[in-house]
DNA sequence: TCTATATAGTTGCATATGTAACTATTATTG
DNA sequence: CAATAATAGTTACATATGCAACTATATAGA
């Protein structure tokens, strides 16, 4: 039996994706710290889409990475912490706070651009387009599997 | 474009792994929770192969759930103090502790297992096995890529 | 208009994780 | 045999997450 073998046979899928996630995470802070660059993933996850929403409010940035809003207020607080990004009141309605990048947020998410695609090579290293296919598949089926059930459209 | 498709358009394969794993975990929870069970799905993990082994040290739990020993360490305590397992110290080797169920532990065995299985039938709903299979082998191979590279055999 | 409700965000408490530094014990080897 | 290295486990500190309770603001409906 090889490795792969075992380790497939020995795992359920839930703890086979627990390491796999954790294994990435690892990885790309490794990565991200051998080049000097001091950012997380789940910061990363929440710097990609201010950038490109240029000016994202809390709300959309939790529906895009999909983090509970209190994770997105907390991941703000570390990027702010940090001078990566300003959270300014939206002028119509006060409830909300629109988060945007300094100019520090806008260099390191240029910078992180080449690790991220460093960590993405490793991590897709000798499996086949195809496979990465389906296994986004699935992670979406999974994903709106578990979707809470509010009120269900008729 | 459905919605499905729309998830895996806009997520990078990072994010939807975190998504995913994020689900199941809080599914399990709810579902343990709502069966009056007192128990997070890492602390499930790490009471299976206690089960299974009988008598396990921390360091093969750590090899067998790929985690930390530090996690192993604090799953451990966590468990001991809900009266789940105890630590022994190992006769002939004073630096290993042997965990072990109790018969709590035990008794949670076997209540979890149907709560396992529900939530299993949950996230597979709708895929095939065909799909769940190549799943399996492309997160195996992400957590071979990215195992630490110590001495590379010759 | 005034009251009830919904929404955006924050905070406190609990869990899980990683790294690095630490203790205690066992194995190596000079 | 004594000094050194390796191993098993713990602890301190930092990050991320979920839930529930909370504040502040906006919207709906009587």
């Amino acid at each position: 039996m090889t490795k792969e073998a075992s380790l497939k046979f020995h795992m359920s899928m839930g703890m086979l994706i627990n390491s796999a996630h954790r294994a990435m995470t690892k990885r790309f802070v490794q990565n991200a710290m051998g080049s000097g660059l001091d950012i997380s993933l789940d910061q990363w996850m929440v710097l990609g889409p201010i950038w490109q929403l240029e000016s994202a409010s809390q709300k959309e940035l939790g529906e895009i990475t999909l983090k509970d809003k209190t994770s997105i207020t907390r991941l703000v607080d570390v990027l702010e912490k940090k001078n990566l990004v300003v959270r300014v009141e939206d002028q119509i309605d006060h409830r909300i706070k629109r988060v945007i990048l300094t100019n520090a947020g806008k260099q390191l998410f240029f910078d992180v651009l080449p690790i991220m695609e460093k960590t993405r090579e490793e991590v897709r290293k000798d499996i086949s387009d195809q496979d990465i296919e389906t296994f986004k598949n699935v992670l979406s089926s999974i994903i709106l599997n578990l979707e809470d059930e509010k009120e269900q459209p008729i």
